[in-house]
DNA sequence: TCTGGGGTCCTAGGACCC
DNA sequence: TCTGGGGTCCTAGGACCC
């Protein structure tokens, strides 16, 4: 068996924690650049329809109207709180598979001689007792039927929060519960392919033919079909592995049209990718810048471009790559467009222990003390406290709008250590 | 007249997830 | 004025190899 564990309206369950004032509150969390909505809690969804990713401006009177508080994200103090979670879930099974920030699977097998409704109200308890975060719990013999569960614990108050299906009765009622949107991996296109011929729950996509299933949906579906039948067949594991790439390209808060700014911005994030890199002890064989406008203005002037550039050596040198990205962005970069984006992505992840020399350059690898200096300094004194020059001075002309960041509420102690030691 | 067969690697695009 | 960001997996098709 298999428990599903999935906390509620995450972000804004955070930011609630430490705001008693705003218990039993509306409150809702934006994007970067305080773009759109990421999250809202259930008193936000009960008070006006809220779709996620909407346009902040659209909304916004009608937000203020009904007094909702915004924040805008803060995802150090959402990584703390999800470590907290996953703490105290590795107290309940030896086997974790932490699925995303807020969410993780725990092998529960070999617990059938306790009741597992019992054993997931405990879970669900003691994650409030020790973080203040409402979770909900599923628990079923597949992974599919374990989110389904899940849903269903959250959906039907009855539940309270923990739903159990271990029967072959509560499967099948649960699948009629289940519309196709409730499945986990049933997007948007699938949902229209069969709805299209008459399929509308759970429970009719698996009366259907699986060799329509394979050749429709690939063999993706028919994963799905199986597990909901209760077939196990997608792999639980509790070691991550490694990346296979890693990348980021956040809009800037004002448009730009300086080269030199944006090649600051594109430092800067190959700064903060590398720093991953090294961390999961990889290295990247290639480099991919792209720019873009804002392609939902009607009034500017449409463009974008990419460019993948190849290491000669698979490396995870920030100025080495720093380097081949520039040269990159040279090539893409057009004057007289007014630039919302620019993103690196680095891809060909290897193992850095596996990196192959380059037979007609000089063997001489990358100094490796020099970045171990550079992590050491910016892990102790904070972000970017040494970082390449071309990341430049003037960070404010780029980065990110941040209105309304709440406090450093989890680190804030790590911060007076730091400077005390200053 | 008649033109093989078995592979790998890479990329782009689609679909999906949180 | 204002529209997120970071991923995974799968497939088809092209280029290439022997």
């Amino acid at each position: 068996m298999i428990a599903m564990i999935d906390c509620n309206s995450f972000y804004a369950s955070c930011e609630q924690v430490f705001r008693p004032d705003l218990w039993g509150k509306p409150v809702v969390v934006l994007s970067n650049n305080d773009g759109c909505i990421i999250a809202a809690n259930k008193e936000a969804k009960a008070m006006t329809h809220i779709p996620m990713f909407e346009p902040v401006f659209k909304i916004k009177d009608q937000l203020i109207k009904n007094k909702v508080t915004f924040f805008s994200s803060n995802y150090t103090l959402y990584g703390e709180m999800s470590q907290r979670v996953m703490n105290i879930l590795s107290t309940f099974s030896p086997y974790v598979e932490v699925y995303s920030i807020d969410e993780a699977f725990i092998d529960v097998s070999g617990m059938e001689h306790i009741d597992l409704k019992d054993y997931g109200v405990l879970i669900k308890d003691t994650i409030a007792i020790h973080t203040g975060l409402p979770v909900g719990v599923g628990i079923a013999p597949t992974k599919v039927l374990a989110k389904l569960a899940n849903k269903i614990s959250k959906k039907e108050p009855r539940f309270s929060h923990v739903c159990v299906i271990d029967t072959e009765k509560k499967r099948i009622e649960a699948l009629k519960w289940a519309k196709t949107k409730d499945v986990w991996g049933l997007g948007k296109k699938h949902q229209e392919r069969l709805k299209n011929i008459g399929v509308f729950t759970a429970y009719q996509f698996t009366e259907l033919p699986l060799s329509w299933v394979r050749k429709q949906m690939t063999v993706v579906g028919e994963r799905l079909w199986r597990e909901l039948r209760g077939e196990s067949c997608i792999d639980f594991t509790t070691i991550p592995k490694p990346k296979k790439a890693v990348g980021t390209a956040k809009s800037f808060g004002t448009k730009l049209e300086d080269l030199e700014r944006i090649e600051e911005a594109c430092a800067y994030y190959i700064s903060e990718v590398t720093e991953v890199l090294r961390t999961q002890k990889s290295c990247a064989t290639y480099v991919q810048v792209f720019v873009t406008t804002n392609y939902h203005s009607n009034i500017d002037k449409q463009y974008s471009d990419s460019r993948t550039v190849t290491m000669s050596v698979p490396t995870n040198d920030t100025f080495a790559l720093i380097r081949e990205a520039r040269k990159a962005l040279h090539l893409i970069y057009k004057p007289g467009y007014r630039y919302k984006k620019v993103g690196v992505n680095l891809t060909g992840l290897i193992p850095q222990e596996y990196v192959q020399g380059n037979l007609f350059e000089s063997t001489k690898l990358h100094d490796k003390r020099l970045m171990k200096v550079v992590d050491g300094l910016n892990n102790k004194y904070g972000k970017a406290t040494v970082s390449s020059a071309l990341v430049g001075t003037r960070v404010e002309e780029w980065e990110l709008i941040k209105k309304e960041r709440s406090k450093r509420m989890t680190t804030q102690w790590g911060d007076l250590l730091t400077v005390k030691s200053h």
